[in-house]
RNA sequence: GCGCCUGUAGCUCAGUUGGAUAGAGCAACGGACUUCUAAUCCGUAGGUCACACGUUCGAGUCGUGUCAGGCGUACCA
């Protein structure tokens, strides 16, 4: 709708300068937006002010000139009046909302999806959790955002793949394999000091546990050396099942699990390295390697080759970030935790020095996520560092649940996560509030079957026209902007935007069933109200799917 | 010190590439179920958009500075 007002406002336009009403022949780009008050109409566009310094003319004069040259075939508008300082506001007439349901009933579930893409490969890379420790909260946001994103942009056009970026290699895991082997010696009786800077968690206490037990017979034949490498891989592999189960459990699924391991092995390191050497971007001070990032803007330069002859972890970023574009992806988008920040600078920078543009690269900082119970913060213990595991609050809140909350906020918010009010089943909880939309549609129409017939409600463009309740014009309203909320939510990379519209989207259907009843003796009109409703279910469910939440039948 | 993020109603937050009278939910107060699910709806009240300058027809939105909070500033990951 939104566009065809554009068409019509730009034809205009050119018609009046045609007939020489306006002097310049430039034209300004026209803006359409929908005015905050109903008084100022559907649409309105500001076109008069922005092309007033052009024409040299005053703002209200330019309106009058654009409205006599509109030509509007379709009989969308009712009326047209200029106001305040010179916008033309728009009038839509009740018949020009109805097509939109026949859209939606036509395209169904693909209803909002567009082509903005073109087909152009992007890789989304999120979660990429270290397999050290079980996954938080944090991970549970990035994971809900990382999955929405990639659903999104898809919808939208892309080729998208998502990618998890596994921390198999370095000091972590050897860290890890010492915590898990200072555990098994103690299960074996030996005195052991624990050092600070190992994992502190009871789960790795439980990993030595199995640990000895998978090697039971001859885990102290070894030489500690290998003890310690045994114990490493068996915790990285367990800990990264369990990643993936409490993924799975989580409805995020990875269509590609990269391990950094994996770059050492086939020298992608080193050749990025190598190739970073020949194209001058490194040079050797106080024995380290380091590159200069600070030519890309970076504060300062940084080491990717310790004096001690080991690589950092930045070295297998810049091999991983290349690796990224060799794959032939056309867009990157990193989605990290907040406290990485400092590092997108010497990420942009490898990324230049590489050939490609900073364009071509995104990241999505997800913030802090402060778990709370019924308003008071919860303690998390540094001890086990399990309280705010996700599985945890999985189980206690519920998938959707969770999810929902994690996309109710711009990810560049703290989030306080309320346990409490995400068990709730009330208006408290939104995301009950959009759900129960689509339950109360499905319980309508399971009683329209019972009730009356097998049949399917048939579009009747008699009945549509019976559509003109200001509660049923306003859902019209909303349906027919989804689209262009999905395109903001790709374009910007905003999955917070479609939860936004599904509160709107679902609070104008509660006004209307409050106020209007769909069955009635009335066939024409139930009818309509019928297909009606259809419309708003499939609009939730496809903005459900989008989210990763799912559209109960009945609550 | 420097860098990034945040600052909007009592609370939690939206605010569509600068638009007209800044919105929603919760909390508060007053109403609505013999009717398709009250997990709902309707109404009332609530604001110096942290602060100060600037850019222009027009600023919550852009720029500069100040204040407050968070995070980051390793030859750690």
């Amino acid at each position: 709708m939104k566009n065809k007002i554009k068409t019509i406002v730009e034809t205009a336009v050119k018609k009046a300068i045609q007939n020489g009403e306006m002097p310049s022949p430039t034209l300004a780009e026209v803006l359409i937006e929908e005015p905050k008050v109903s008084a100022h109409g559907d649409f309105s566009t500001n076109i008069a002010m922005t092309m007033a310094s052009l024409q040299k003319m005053a703002p209200r004069k330019i309106s009058d000139i654009i409205i006599k040259n509109i030509d509007d075939p379709g009989r969308l508008i009712s009326r047209t009046e200029i106001a305040g300082p010179g916008f033309i506001n728009f009038f839509i007439t009740p018949e020009a909302w109805h097509p939109v349901l026949k859209e939606i009933h036509g395209l169904k579930d693909r209803f909002g999806a567009s082509s903005l893409g073109q087909g152009k490969k992007v890789q989304v890379e999120f979660v990429s959790a270290n397999p050290t420790g079980p996954l938080h909260v944090g991970h549970g946001r990035g994971a809900a955002v990382g999955d929405a994103v990639a659903n999104i942009l898809s919808f939208s056009g892309y080729d998208v793949q998502r990618e998890y970026y596994i921390n198999d290699s370095g000091r972590q895991i050897n860290t890890l394999g010492r915590s898990v082997f200072l555990r098994v010696k103690e299960i074996l009786g030996e005195a052991v000091s624990f050092p600070e800077e190992c994992y502190q968690g009871d789960y790795i206490k439980d990993l030595a546990r199995m640990a000895l037990e998978t090697r039971k017979a001859d885990f102290s034949s070894l030489a500690e050396a290998d003890q310690i490498f045994f114990c490493a891989r068996f915790a990285a592999q367990s800990i990264l099942d369990g990643i993936k189960a409490d993924l799975d459990s989580f409805g995020v699924g990875f269509d590609h699990w990269y391990s950094e391991q994996g770059l050492f092995d086939q020298g992608k390191v080193d050749a990025a390295i190598q190739e970073f050497k020949e194209n001058g971007h490194v040079y050797e001070k106080e024995g380290a390697l380091w590159f200069n990032t600070s030519r890309y803007g970076d504060e300062k330069d940084r080491v990717i080759v310790r004096s001690n002859g080991q690589t950092t972890y930045f070295a297998s970023d810049i091999a991983y970030h290349q690796e990224k574009f060799k794959r032939g992806f056309d867009r990157i988008i990193d989605v990290w935790g907040a406290d990485h920040h400092g590092y997108i600078q010497r990420i942009r920078a490898a990324i230049e020095a590489s050939g490609k543009k900073s364009e071509q690269f995104h990241v999505i900082l997800i913030h802090l996520v402060n778990l709370v119970r019924a308003g008071v913060p919860v303690a998390m213990s540094t001890r086990s560092g399990e309280f705010d595991a996700l599985s945890d609050v999985i189980n206690e809140v519920g998938r959707d649940a969770a999810r929902f909350i994690f996309l109710s906020r711009h990810y560049e918010s703290p989030l306080d996560f309320d346990l409490e009010l995400a068990k709730k089943k009330s208006n408290d909880n939104p995301v009950y509030y959009v759900q129960y939309v689509h339950a109360r549609i499905e319980s309508i129409l399971k009683k329209e079957r019972e009730k009356y017939s097998e049949r399917e409600p048939a579009f009747d463009g008699k009945g549509i026209s019976l559509l003109i309740a200001a509660e049923e014009i306003k859902l019209l309203k909303i349906l027919s902007r989804y689209p262009e909320a999905i395109d903001h939510a790709a374009v910007h990379l905003e999955p917070h935007r479609i939860t936004y519209f599904l509160m709107e989207l679902s609070a104008a259907f509660h006004a209307f069933y409050n106020a209007i009843r769909v069955l009635s003796d009335d066939p024409e009109i139930t009818s309509a109200r019928l297909y009606l409703i259809r419309a708003v279910q499939q609009v939730i469910r496809n903005g459900l799917t989008l989210l990763g939440v799912s559209a109960p039948l009945s609550m």
